[in-house]
Parts: structure tokens; C-alpha cells; sequence
DNA sequence: CTTGCTTACGTCACACGTAACGATG
DNA sequence: CATCGTTACGTGTGACGTAAGCAAG
């Protein structure tokens, strides 16, 4: 068994069976990771994937559980190349974030470029996409870190951290019936047409459970990824906003932004990384800029934990800040 | 980076960093474990082991987290090889047990003769050792199972469950003084030289604990790791014996056996295994058959967990044997 | 007929063993 | 001087790339 017979089946599996695909994705021929497939599996004695013919189709049983461990090795692997750039160069390295729209607009630039002055030498990316994606690209060591408000609890794989909790805001035009009421409650923004969130991103669950809460159901007519959407749409006159509070603490003094921190429940944004993989020391520098009671001994302690009913027992008494 | 390069460094630190040995134990050639350790200081850019001259003196600090990851690998290697063989040959392979005298005495037999009934061919094997050696054993992926009632807890890379318990049993001679007492305490006992287990040794501490609640200093003439060397000196009458009570439900009527379950704090039995390596489906089985409340399902359920307070908690509800 | 996996074959790296060397205690 | 690790060198396995073969959609 060999390193690169593991790093080749966790690949093919990455790359949708498809062997080709996996030789240019790692820069070598697709005969050599085909015959190194083969000769994995003659040596276990099993099939790692089902073939009709010549086409792989699927992974067998088998093939699943052990590629599960392989790509838990590779994972290793990358930590102990990490442990020794650790010693070489403390300083140096890369960080890969995968993180959604609002946070990489909102809730990070300020900690990155605090960051960035305090590591130049440390290459940063950011990955945006979905919840689901972040998590997976998380899983899969493609990134070292995810932050989402949604999804992370998923993955049974990530060791999730809360980081800071954070309300609505409804926002509309100036002129809006809804800016001159006061204590606005959800019945009132019941009677216009919503503009949010589109469903799995950015706590929209808990707009829904607020309205099914009262009884109202929502009348959303357009739906967006990030608030920079939501309110090109809102100016438009498109309907009511409802919007995380930190997307419109800036000089968006064209609309009236209402505060609904009375009306949802707040959400919580967690930052999350890959189970078992050793972290660099920038890497817990960057959790404590960004979420300042996430000190390196208390991240250290929830890494011990493994399931996350203790690591929320562990933050019980710890209190997040809100934005 | 290679696996043999991960396993050599693993093995050098096991074999107390002579690679001489090491070399022996793996039967390959001294200079090629050297020279592949050296390369792979050489690919990491760190020293692993630290040298004086040309003999290797400790593990760098650097070294010391490589070979915890080097290690988790290597056990992982060994679970790719265990998944196949669960395919290839379900009813085939080997069942490492570490245990302590007590345990392999009393408990133990049964239970395996049914295993190896229905497993015949499975082949099994005992190592029996201290309760330290024995967590070490697994915690190195030297055997698969650990079953102690003491130290098991110390390592945090093992899943720990516990099985039965049990209490402990005074023995006398037929003529003894405490042989016609009725209702014995400890202070009758305290009167008498007391022989019993070697301390970290099948409960030893509770039994210092009783006498210290009960405000006695015990005097302790003679210990044993097991209860047949401590029966052999009972009989001699060379004083008291405290043993486990399963070490004497026999047919021992050379003795006056009295029950002091009123006297000691129960103790508890457990079954070990590594953190993240893959179980046969045997081994299931073995576990099932030594402690019936340990259905897969709730070891299954119970290897998700991580924080041996998490697994207490799983384990509050569920009535355990005694014996 | 295109896509995509496997087989065949030649080349080169490298893992391993033997033997000699050198350092430590 | 005995133990033990490193260096030197020769050999053979095997990983990889190129080219050809062959099944599936």
C-alpha cells in the first residue's frame, strides 16, 4: 500500500469517478492512476469501484469505508507537512477560507487586514460559495477553515466553534409605508412582499420560523445570496428587506433600516475546521482575530471534544459578542 | 513522504530510539531505516530525532507531533487493511485481547470459548500485562482490545466502555477469627495483616479509599497481581485476603469466603479500543458477548463520541451486570 | 466516433541489502 | 573496544510516461 495509491482513489472519488479528469487535476498520466487503482485493489483483495466494462460507474461498499480512511490519511499527511513548515517557517504558509458572502463583505475584511499586517509572508485565499460547499471543501482539506451561519453542524467531520451572534434588519425606501411605524412587528411586514435571503444561507431558517411562529406565512418574491443583491432589489422597490444587521451598518443612507433584533431569533455564525488536522499557529491567531474569546487554549480543549454537544456545553458560559 | 518513512520513525521511537533493534523487529537492514529516516528529515526540512555524534539521544519537540501523526496513519493503514479483510474473509483473522490476570482468569473464559466457537477461525490472542501496559498495547495498535478495570481512563486515544461490576470478597481460613464475625467491617478487618493486589492493579484503590474513610491505616503485608498468588498465601496464613469476589465464586471450601460488597465501593470493569480504527465485524461480536448491553448500535454510537464524559453520559441509563 | 479505461513496454528513480567507515561512551 | 549510526555502492523492483488496444454511450 502506498501513499499515493490512497491520495489516488480519495482523488478519483473527488473527481466523479471520472480517472482522466483526476490525472490532469494531479499532473500525471491517467494510465498510472489507473494502474495504481488496480493494483491497490489486487492487494486488499477488493474492488474500491464498480466497473461496467471499462467505465467506472461506482464505489463499491467497501471502496467507500476505505476510501473514508485514505482521504483521513492524506488529511494527516498534510498536517505533518504542516507541523514541520511550523518549525521552518513559522511565518509562512497559506490559509484558505471558505466562507459565504456576507461574512467575506462583512464580518471579515476588517479581521483580514489586521491579519494580513500581522503575517505578510502567510498567502490568504478566500472560497466563497454555499454553506454546503464551504463544509465540503472543509471535509475534503480543501480549505483549512469554514465560517457560515448555516450547515456547519452537518458534518460530522468539522470541529465547529461559535464565533458571534447577530440579528435582522428590514430595510426599505424612505418612503415606505413601513418607515414611519414604530415597534414594527412581523405582522406588519407580513402585509408586503419580502426580499431575503435565499433558503440555506445566512440563517434564513429562522425568518421562516419567526413568521410560521405568528402565524403569518411570508410572502417572499425574490431571493438572493448576499445583501448587496437584496438591496438593489429593495431600492427598486421590489419589497421589504430583511437583511443581516451587519450589511446595512454602513452609510446606506438611502433606505430606512429598521431594526427586527425583537422580531427573529438571533443567529449564530461558527467557524469550523477539518477534525484531526493540526493547526498553524496563524491559523489560531487568525480565530482569536476574528472571534476574541476563541483563545488557543480554549480551541485546544474543544479539538479534544469530538461531538458537538459537549463543545456547546463548553461555550455555555462563554459570552459571544453580538454584530 | 512514504508510509515506511511514517512507520520507520514510529518504530524507532517504539524500540527506545535504537534503529539497530528497530531494524531486527521490522526484519529489514539497519542502514536502510537510517537512511529513510534521514530522507524524510530531509523532505520535512526538521530534525525528528535529536542526535549526539551519530547516536540518536531524544524526539525533537517537532518530532514528537510528526510520530503522533505518523502513528494515527499507520493505525488507519491497518483499518484499510481490516476493511478489506471484513470483505474478503468476514470470518477470518486475528483478535489481539490485553488484560490483566483477573480478568483473564475469571471473566474472560467463558466468553471466549463461545467466541471461539463461532469463530473458529479467528485467531486469538491474550497479552497480558499491568493495566498501563495494557492501554499502551492498543494505544500503539499493538492489540485491539484492552480490558482492565484501572488506567484505561489515563489515555485519551481510546474509546472506553464499560462492561460489568464488581465487588470484592474477604477471605479467611476455615479457623480464623473472622471466619465466625458476623456483619464484618472494616475495622475487624483493619485488626488483621491484610494480602491483596499490587496498587493500579484490579481495584486496589478503592480498596485503600474504604479504610481511609473508614479512619484505619491498612496493613498491607503482601501483595499479588492476582488472586490465586493471594489465595496461596491466605492459606499459608500469612493474613486477610481481599480479592475480587468473581476470583472466588468457585470451588474454593478451603476458605470461609465472606462477601464485603457493604464494605468497598464497587468497582468497574471496561473494554478499550483505539480512537478511529475500524472494528470487525468480530469484534463486535467479541464485545457483545463479553458485556450484552454493548450492542453495536451503542458502540457504534459511543465511537462517535470523543470526550469519555460524553460516553459516561451515554452509559448513565443502562443497568450494567454485576458479579 | 468519441470518450475513457486497460494493457504493453521502455526508462529511470529509488528502496534495500552488503560492506566499509566513524563516532560515542 | 564494543555498540550503533552514517556513508558508499551495487542491484532489482516498480512507478511513471508513451503508445496502442478496446469497451461504452
Amino acid at each position: 500500500m502506498k501513499l499515493q495509491q490512497l491520495r489516488y482513489i480519495v482523488e478519483v472519488l473527488n473527481n466523479n469517478l471520472n480517472v482522466s479528469a483526476t490525472a490532469e487535476n494531479l499532473f500525471t498520466s491517467q494510465p498510472g492512476i489507473s494502474k495504481q487503482v488496480c493494483m491497490l485493489e489486487d492487494e486488499l483483495g477488493i474492488q474500491v469501484f464498480e466497473r461496467s466494462g471499462k467505465h467506472l460507474t461506482k464505489v463499491t461498499p467497501a471502496g467507500k469505508e476505505v476510501i473514508r480512511f485514505a482521504s483521513e490519511i492524506m488529511g494527516k499527511v498534510e498536517s505533518i507537512k504542516a507541523i514541520a513548515s511550523q518549525y521552518t517557517q513559522p511565518d509562512q504558509g497559506s490559509l484558505n477560507i471558505a466562507t459565504t458572502h456576507t461574512q467575506a463583505r462583512y464580518a471579515l475584511p476588517e479581521v483580514i487586514q489586521g491579519f494580513i499586517k500581522r503575517y505578510p509572508k502567510v498567502s490568504l485565499h478566500m472560497h466563497q460559495g454555499t454553506p454546503t460547499q464551504i463544509s465540503e471543501s472543509v471535509v475534503k482539506g480543501k480549505t483549512d477553515f469554514a465560517i457560515a451561519t448555516e450547515a456547519l453542524h452537518l458534518y460530522q467531520d468539522l470541529i465547529m466553534l461559535p464565533c458571534y451572534h447577530w440579528n435582522r434588519s428590514v430595510i426599505v425606501p424612505k418612503n415606505h409605508p413601513l418607515a414611519s411605524i414604530k415597534n414594527i412587528t412581523i405582522e406588519d411586514i407580513a402585509k408586503h412582499p419580502i426580499v431575503t435571503y435565499v433558503f440555506g444561507f445566512t440563517g434564513r431558517s429562522e425568518l421562516d420560523e419567526a413568521f410560521n411562529a405568528a402565524g403569518f406565512t411570508p410572502n417572499v418574491v425574490f431571493t438572493a445570496t448576499d445583501a448587496d443583491v437584496i438591496k438593489t432589489y429593495v431600492r427598486l422597490g421590489l419589497g421589504v428587506g430583511v437583511v443581516a444587521s451587519m450589511a446595512v451598518n454602513g452609510d446606506d443612507d438611502d433606505f430606512c433600516v429598521i431594526d427586527a433584533s425583537h422580531l427573529f431569533k438571533s443567529s449564530t455564525t461558527s467557524i469550523g475546521f477539518r477534525k484531526g488536522t493540526f493547526l498553524r499557529d496563524y491559523m489560531y491567531e487568525f480565530m482569536v482575530r476574528f472571534a476574541p474569546h476563541l483563545t488557543r487554549p480554549l480551541v485546544e480543549k474543544a479539538i479534544q471534544l469530538k461531538y458537538s454537544a459537549e463543545v456547546s456545553k463548553l461555550f455555555e458560559d462563554i459570552e459571544l459578542p453580538t454584530r
